[in-house]
DNA sequence: TTGATTCTACGAATTACTTCGTACATTTGA
DNA sequence: TCAAATGTACGAAGTAATTCGTAGAATCAA
């Protein structure tokens, strides 16, 4: 099984985030990371659980606690839900969703010369 | 109900961006416009059934042959999962989201120049 | 030490999406 | 006209995601 091909659900993927940010994790520790919400702590606990039987995720046993850590690669991940999106919601267009995403509110100033900058080193 | 507020499903997406693009249209078009997978025919219709029982398109069935069209307006549907996009996958940074698309090999040259252009614009 | 807390495991309920079979009505064309 | 094709409606099955309750083990604090 290849796990770059795998796609996580939302709620996988709000865990992933969490496991990515800070490395290595408590069950805890993400609950607590994502407590906004009413979800309970065995909910999570479950998902990470179906996580670790999918491949997900590895975690270590070897005390009480168990520390999980993400399996799946942050960039290949984001890389596949983006192009699935382009696919799926931009018609197979990668400078529509790039201008929408500009024209965004939340496309700041600083943003957008990061761009800018970044498009000055695509041109080499 | 807001209809705006609505997120399709994947399935449910695949059907809108048929009715976006060729205004109305009948079920066996979908189907048609539709048919690299081997989905049968009902399951396409009770698909758009589903939808419109949630409010997502109408249809006219002054006919036998029942005519559907979008209710969902195509710019705030992509913004919405645009959105939610940059914020589960992409930890809210739109600049990396957009890098991102742009390091896509499926970004040709033409796709940058309009970037580029449309960044113009954005500077006034 | 013992009662409270914290942890995992397990199972079950719920909800939702996808898929298709079948029934029945209408239209069509030979 | 009558069989074939095409349409909708309905229901049911299969699968997957989400959620939580409860049980039992381990840890901690007083």
């Amino acid at each position: 099984m290849n796990e770059q091909l795998m796609k996580p659900t939302e709620g996988e993927m709000e865990i992933l985030q969490v496991l990515w940010k800070r490395g290595e994790c408590t069950v805890r520790e993400v609950f607590e990371e994502l407590n906004k919400k009413d979800i309970g702590y065995t909910t999570i606990l479950k998902i990470m659980q179906i996580m670790l039987e999918k491949g997900m995720v590895d975690r270590n046993t070897s005390s009480k606690t168990h520390i999980y850590k993400a399996l799946l690669n942050k960039e290949n991940t984001q890389q596949h839900f983006l192009n699935k999106m382009i696919d799926t919601v931009y018609n197979g267009s990668t400078a529509r969703l790039v201008m929408q995403a500009l024209g965004n509110k939340s496309a700041s100033r600083e943003e957008i010369d990061l761009i800018k900058e970044y498009l000055e080193k695509l041109e080499k």
